[in-house]
DNA sequence: TACACTAATTATAACGATTACAATGTAAGA
DNA sequence: TCTTACATTGTAATCGTTATAATTAGTGTA
């Protein structure tokens, strides 16, 4: 099923004129297939095996050009690098203020919300981003550390 | 009304201990009169008329001291740097994805999303954001530029 | 298959936001 | 007033990300 996923993000990318190099097959692939959210340094140390002479300036232009696409998101959440997500379909992100940890669930959509935001604030709205934030049974578990 | 809110949060700082400064004291009442949710830069740039040999590290130490303090509140959206809000009561952010804007708006809790959250994910579910992405009246008006 | 054209990759330097550090200054209680 | 611990300052360092220029390699076409 993944496999499917993969072919249509290449299929996506062929048909707005990118070209498919060995590394964007291969950060695709490996985004596809994980599940923990990545920082560009995660993807670049995970393939510096297959691709010993990547640089990571590719990693950077290549999350750029998939999220021109929309196949990926960049999430922004307060840690010092950014993370990045293969858009599968529309859900949302707990997160652990302790290890950083990101779990994904579904909600039925906000346009409630969007709707009254727009009225209100005059805005032409596009989308939206909702993130949870606590901690998770690991951290739970263990002891509090210094903030 | 913006005077009470000051005097509370000079209060609450003193009542844990930390020294009022008259740096803190101008950055304070800066960020409760500032409607703009402004950057430790554009805060810097506003008093050093005011303090002009103020350093740039002392916003920073300062607004992390804020933070801890629950004053306020930092905001990571894909901006290269943070912006700071003073933490009023609940309210959401709607921001225009051309010039950065961000304009409040108020919605009803979304407990019940939390309630699932947590129950899905096990997780111990602290607080949550949301954020509504789209273009303000200005920039609708003005031609696009590229991205 | 070979060619040519253009885009992609690489390596490295530059950039910008934020933090660390050490020296100096100062708020606030005794 | 004195003292002491905390704050501020100035600067250097750090780290994520982007820009640049030279080299390499997809891909459509002959």
């Amino acid at each position: 099923m993944s496999e499917v996923q993969l072919k249509d993000a290449l299929d996506a990318l062929k048909s707005t004129g990118v070209r498919i190099t060995p590394q964007r097959h291969a950060i695709l692939e490996y985004m596809i297939h994980s599940t923990a959210h990545p920082t560009a340094d995660d993807i670049y140390r995970a393939l510096e095996k297959t691709f010993p002479n990547m640089s990571v300036a590719t990693v950077y232009n290549n999350l750029r050009v998939f999220r021109k696409a929309g196949l990926v998101k960049e999430l922004t959440y307060g840690d010092s690098s950014s993370r990045f997500d293969f858009v599968t379909h529309d859900h949302y992100h707990m997160i652990c203020s302790d290890c950083g940890k990101i779990v994904d669930f579904h909600y039925p959509g906000l346009d409630e919300v969007e709707h009254l935001a727009s009225h209100v604030t005059g805005f032409q709205v596009d989308y939206h981003r909702l993130e949870l934030y606590g901690t998770c049974k690991d951290c739970v578990e263990k002891p509090a550390k210094a903030q």
